[in-house]
DNA sequence: AAAGACCTCAACCGCTTTCAG
DNA sequence: ACTGAAAGCGGTTGAGGTCTT
């Protein structure tokens, strides 16, 4: 048997905490600690859940909660974190001292994720889908002159209802690749490139760096890819046991560090794009056209060496027990988008995509050792510094800002 | 000054994971 | 080994505030 419900829903309060409310659970909590969520309530002389308490003090009362703004360096670890970890709020708020990860997310959802909409929206006029995007309302000027998250959030609706939403979170795309399954479109569910995670947090982040194929659902199949940047230290490797891989994809003969993924239906983007992103995502392996199973073939052995119609290369080499090879070379960053297939709308999914990003990083945030060189730091400064800029540019409508 | 559009963020919801029984 | 509650997490909501017209 298990343990005793948690808490009756019944009479018990919602909403907003008083000041009352507060005092009662800090000094509770000062006095017996944290923990037993469950008893706490009653003990406290709260008509509250216990769970509510628990976010109530987590997210709010906590002493060690740093108050204020976000600051510009915070502002950039959470955009670099979001870029390789995507939506793992709370794993990005573990790096970022004294911020939750519901502070971390609503930031993002109300600051970061404009900008770096638009910022890709400026960097690739050319992909139409982004462009209807903009048609459909995404940019059009509401009465009280401010461009944003309701267009945002009208658009988004009109999209992804709640249930849809969550599913293309837990199951991405499940629904919408189902028509398209002869096109062996295969979903990426995360991208992880994070050295410098923690043991725990590495292997949690390794479940989700897998290769979803919306054909099999039914079998719930999951194949995992890791590259890694690092494959001397072999962090952010394949497997959970230790086993090491490196995805090799390169475009055209450019040698860039980073890491790679994949995207569905890649060839459905322009070649001749440009920008940070384009690079991302015109650099993307595309699944088409290697599979699963010859990607992790458990036989190793298998050595790809595709070329595109569009040039993409797809090569990896020396593996090692079915695995790719750890002693190469990450050649280019991979980002990835992908699409629904149905409606044509286009999902960041975790990650922007980003050039060498990843690389800076960690060097600059992690004081980890990158390879790479200067021209990715060159070319990550624009980044930046677009995106922040282009919070004035594109959404201030003429230099307004927020 | 008023109205409406938009923004922010605390809190809730529901799902997944962990772990006690 | 199994069951189910607790804990944790991410997505979403909505009240209240701000800004523009």
């Amino acid at each position: 048997m298990g343990r005793a419900p948690c808490c009756e829903k019944v009479g018990l309060k919602k909403g907003r905490w008083t000041a009352e409310e507060d005092e009662k659970l800090a000094k509770y909590i000062q006095a017996n600690g944290e923990g037993s969520w469950r008893s706490m309530p009653k003990n406290a002389g709260l008509l509250r859940c216990g769970k509510s308490c628990r976010l109530r003090w987590i997210n709010y009362l906590r002493a060690d909660l740093k108050r204020g703004n976000i600051s510009t360096e915070e502002e950039e670890i959470i955009v670099q974190l979001h870029a390789s970890l995507g939506n793992r709020w709370s794993l990005i708020a573990s790096y970022l001292p004294g911020r939750t990860d519901n502070e971390i997310k609503n930031y993002w959802n109300s600051h970061l994720s404009r900008r770096i909409h638009s910022f890709r929206r400026s960097a690739s006029e050319s992909l139409p889908l982004i462009t209807e995007t903009a048609k459909e309302g995404v940019l059009t000027k509401g009465k009280g002159g401010r461009a944003g998250r309701f267009a945002v959030k009208k658009n988004k609706n009109s999209h992804t209802p709640k249930d849809a939403t969550r599913a293309s979170t837990k199951k991405p795309l499940m629904e919408n690749n189902t028509s398209n399954c002869h096109n062996s479109n295969i979903e990426v569910m995360q991208l992880l490139q994070t050295p410098a995670i923690e043991k725990e947090t590495l292997s949690s982040a390794i479940n989700d760096t897998v290769i979803w194929d919306p054909c099999e659902d039914d079998k719930e199949q999951m194949d995992l890819v890791m590259p890694s940047p690092y494959p001397e230290t072999g962090r952010g490797m394949v497997g959970s046991s230790g086993e090491k891989a490196t995805l090799v994809v390169s475009h055209s003969d450019e040698i860039t560090s980073g890491n790679s993924m994949l995207c569905p239906s890649v060839g459905e983007i322009e070649n001749d794009s440009s920008g940070p992103f384009y690079q991302g995502i015109e650099n993307t392996l595309c699944f088409d056209e290697v599979t699963d199973k010859e990607l992790l073939d458990p036989n190793g052995g298998s050595t790809l060496n595709e070329e595109r119609q569009d040039g993409l290369v797809v090569r990896s080499e020396e593996r090692e027990n079915g695995v790719l090879s750890p002693n190469k070379t990450v050649y280019d960053s991979i980002g990835y988008l992908s699409s629904n297939g149905e409606s044509g709308e286009w999902h960041s999914c975790s990650s922007i995509s980003i050039s060498g990003f990843d690389d800076w990083i960690w060097d600059d945030v992690m004081g980890g050792h990158v390879e790479g060189g200067g021209d990715h730091l060159i070319q990550e400064d624009n980044m930046l510094s677009c995106l922040w800029e282009s919070d004035q540019v594109e959404w201030g409508g003429g230099g307004t800002g927020l």
